[in-house]
DNA sequence: TTGACATGTAACCATTTGGTTACCTATACT
DNA sequence: AGTATAGGTAACCAAATGGTTACATGTCAA
């Protein structure tokens, strides 16, 4: 599965769609309309944004009988981290180092 | 300084935006008009996703002359990280470690 | 088989987003 | 001083986004 980055990020872009994560890492397979107990808008609105998070590869549906019950996966939040995030982390201390140095060139350029 | 970590996440969103992290990354401390040598737009959209990656404490930037440079700043992904990945990252070795054990399980049934 | 319930689809709307062009300001170089 | 260079502001535009309402479909249970 070649995952896409973008379509997760995007995903991940809006408060809505991250509360619904949230309420799903609290209790995982959730219905629909228990989902839509939680938040403040139409049902409609809320499949909109569990149909992104599930392009996004982030939730997984399962139809059972009448409902449909959503489970996280959290392995592109995982990948994204390891390829994309992880990268800042390491050299985060050497580019705190830099940009302290860059802002005493700046005040030395001053005296 | 409490972050925003909406912001953050809206800043993320765009492609571009990530590309000029990823230039910064390979070379810190760039100019905008450097930095619009790489990216196929006006200077002017470039300037945008720079307001919007300052806005979200992504980047930091110094005017030096007539010149601003911009610096990564890495704190604001690893606050992401392990204020909101990371809970996910968790149950996920769990789960791993739970399918590790049912196969080992299932080898010593086997035997 | 009929009624209630859970989900799906479609049309529509306001606002945000990501880009443009045009013009303005500030600094450096001769 | 005058010109080139680097950056800033503003008005504008098309498309994407996040929501709505109205209606349709599928499933359970009496």
């Amino acid at each position: 599965m070649v995952e896409d980055a973008n379509k997760v990020f995007k995903a991940l872009a809006d408060p809505s769609r991250r509360k619904l994560l949230d309420r799903l890492f609290e209790k995982n397979g959730q219905s629909l309309n228990e989902l839509c107990l939680q938040h403040d808008m139409s049902r409609q609105a809320v499949m909109k944004h569990l149909d992104l998070l599930e392009e996004a590869n982030l939730v997984v549906s399962i139809k059972q009988g009448r409902e449909k019950l959503h489970y996280l996966n959290p392995v592109p939040i995982q990948e994204i981290y390891s390829r994309w995030i992880g990268k800042f982390e390491q050299p985060r201390l050497q580019a705190l180092e830099n940009l302290k140095q860059a802002i005493e060139d700046r005040e030395n350029d001053k005296s």
